[in-house]
DNA sequence: CGGAAGATTGAGAGTTCTCAATGCCTGTGG
DNA sequence: CCACAGGCATTGAGAACTCTCAATCTTCCG
């Protein structure tokens, strides 16, 4: 019953039972949205929030030219900015990448949440963290080498997978194309091709129909410079959260 | 007496005088800061929130190679991020690069400036701008020449400092080392300068001694594909500051 | 005046892109 | 159940872009 949007929230604050019941009641009705299909965009009148249930999706900008850049991934938990409405217009869009189940929240009943202070809280925090993605893809824009490039981002989507259980072991189903991936790595999807071989050759990891496959924890932390404590171990939770958190992942991959 | 911060917030929601009043109080005890001095670690417990009265500043990351990636400027009147504070760790460092005036606004602080519903709008318009700008730097070292890309930062740059009053004419002084400029561009000192020597020849702009001067913008705009929508004018505000707005504007360059 | 930091320039090495062709897999219609 | 179309993935080869290394200039200061 609990969704994967309350799962992760759940990670991020402590929350009673009233927080929980005004994110059931807000996650209550999911429409199921076909692949391929804008859910905003750039240029739209900003505001409503949405949340992912099932399926992924991305934010991205156009340039004039057509080609795009992918400023986002979104997996299934996730949200996206609460503050947006704040400006006139939005200056992305945001695409399922698949079918997908999708909350569509309105900028007045984001407000109404945010009331609750633990809820405000465990968004923020995810916001937050969202932050801090954004911070390390533009770290890796500027400042890594391609293959350390695709090495992190597939650390960052296998670790933000785990976090919500998406994960089998070492692999992931990461439904994302070639051309998906390298219009988030700033490259080109003949490149990224390559630079997969490389990683599979080297033994680190595989990608294939659709599944990420992390061959070799160590190597893919050391190839990509991953950081340990990137994304969920940046988190300030309290001590049964954590305790929670640390069985839940014994037993998984050492990444 | 208005320092640049409270005329900056000023034009992203109507303040009260009781807001003004709060907001000068916040602001009163601002710290001389030398140059190079490092603000905040990455590592270290996240917390105050910092806003650059006069003097600019940068945000960076460091890899373990010893480079940088610098993830924002930071110019008089800016400030950072409000929410850090849930985060267990910074995930990146912020350091001075003029001799600077700071207030540091601790995080209990800024909960009680957020009291106030006009600041609390003010603030996060404010964040959303610095966060739509992150989005527009993924974009650009993802999807831009390097020639866009650097006449694109330049154009950022010169209509932010516009905003804020700190623009004479067609100029800005920019205190900004190429090397500098370069770690944000995620591109070498040595390649940076062929292209900004490029954009010299090409009649669009020239840096020199810390001064940049737009000779052509409308070439600028051209060569950074630079949308005018961008920053400012994205802003949903009153009619009132919109007029004020243009008045301050009309007169200056048309970029 | 000497030193130090920043800006410029040249030349060769490496990386990434572009263009184009080919192979592989999946869903659909016959 | 098979053939085919369309979307992806893979590979090759040459062009273009950036980086690295090194040397030279300039500017700013003590």
């Amino acid at each position: 019953m609990e969704n994967r949007f309350i799962t992760k929230l759940k990670r991020m604050a402590e929350l009673n039972d009233d927080d929980l019941k005004a994110l059931a009641k807000a996650t209550e009705k999911p429409r199921k949205i076909p692949t391929k299909r804008d859910l905003i965009r750039e240029g739209d009148r900003p505001g409503p929030c949405f949340v992912m249930l099932e399926g992924w999706a991305c934010k991205y900008q156009l340039m004039p030219s057509g080609t795009r850049q992918i400023l986002a991934f979104m997996m299934p938990g996730d949200s996206c900015d609460l503050h947006v409405g704040l400006l006139a217009e939005m200056d992305h869009s945001i695409q399922t990448i698949t079918p997908s189940l999708v909350v569509k929240i309105e900028q007045l009943e984001v407000v109404e949440l945010m009331d609750h202070p633990g809820l405000a809280k465990a968004m923020y925090t995810a916001q937050m963290v969202d932050e801090g993605i954004m911070r390390a893809w533009i770290t890796s824009m500027g400042r890594r080498t391609s293959r350390e490039r695709v090495a992190h981002l597939m650390c960052e989507l296998y670790v933000r997978a785990r976090n919500v259980g998406l994960t089998d072991q070492d692999s992931v189903t990461l439904p994302l194309s070639q051309a998906l991936l390298a219009d988030s790595l700033g490259m080109t999807a003949v490149h990224l091709n390559r630079v997969l071989r490389e990683l599979r050759e080297l033994g680190a990891m595989e990608l294939q129909r659709g599944k990420l496959v992390i061959t070799d924890a160590k190597k893919m932390v050391i190839v990509a410079g991953f950081d340990e404590k990137y994304l969920h171990r940046r988190l300030r939770v309290s001590p049964e959260i954590l305790r929670g958190q640390a069985e839940r992942l014994s037993g998984s991959a050492p990444l």
